[in-house]
DNA sequence: CTCACGGATAGATGCCTGTCGATGGAACCA
DNA sequence: TGGTTCCATCGACAGGCATCTATCCGTGAG
């Protein structure tokens, strides 16, 4: 359903509060070099928290195999059989963590991955 | 505690945008390379959602970087400030999750990291 | 303007979870 | 043997969360 592209004003996401502990510097990940504190934790506690949930892992799969990077809330509520609201509920949830940005064209609300975020928590648990 | 330089406000700076996101088909974890099936998305949230948590993170990362990569349940407790039933509940959740080992020698239970399980976790989120 | 449609929000509800104190069991020591 | 230490489990409680129905807002077409 790619209902005809004109200008969109596309939101910045909504930002990663107070930054992942992110960047890695070699070979072995942030996480397990040191001991990582309280604040640290947190945010890494709140990305994760974020993906954490099957309804939402699985929306970002189906976001980011769309076609053209994006998907609108109707291309997802069915193949989910959730609510509409439930699912623009789980897809805040994703934007507000900073994995997910919005684009509002016309009547639809165009949800594309951020490949970054991924990357960087991957990089965080990773070798 | 030890300071690692690149505490604090790390911003990330997430400005890929849709800029030109062409040609990315390469790589690509499984997550985005297709859509998940629920029974994927389930088995992936359950690892996830063991280690969305502020504590148990810090007690994977508290463990990998002990002394000899491995912790008792009296190593843990005084520096998160909760109690001994407490991180024995949440040791047991990452245990479950196959993120931690269990080795019981004499008094004491020695956790330690699976190190293949964080780097699958990695590999699946990033490219 | 009026109406239909896509989507966001509000409120309610039932389940899940993080935390605690209390208890019980196993291993070690005297 | 009795006492002490380490840890797992139990029961309880408060808060969080996923989901729904009902409702409201913005956009575009008549």
């Amino acid at each position: 359903m790619t209902h005809t592209g004109l200008v969109g004003t596309t939101e910045v996401s909504i930002q990663v509060r107070a930054g992942l502990p992110l960047l890695a510097d070699e070979c072995c990940s942030t996480l397990l070099r040191d001991p990582i504190n309280a604040s640290q934790a947190a945010d890494l506690a709140r990305i994760l928290k974020a993906l954490a949930d099957p309804t939402r892992l699985r929306l970002v799969s189906m976001v980011a195999a769309h076609q053209g990077g994006e998907a609108c809330v109707c291309d997802l509520t069915d193949p989910l059989g959730l609510t509409q609201p439930t699912i623009s509920h789980h897809l805040k949830i994703l934007l507000e963590a900073g994995i997910l940005t919005r684009d509002k064209r016309g009547k639809w609300s165009y949800y594309a991955l951020v490949p970054a975020a991924l990357e960087a928590l991957a990089s965080v648990l990773g070798p």
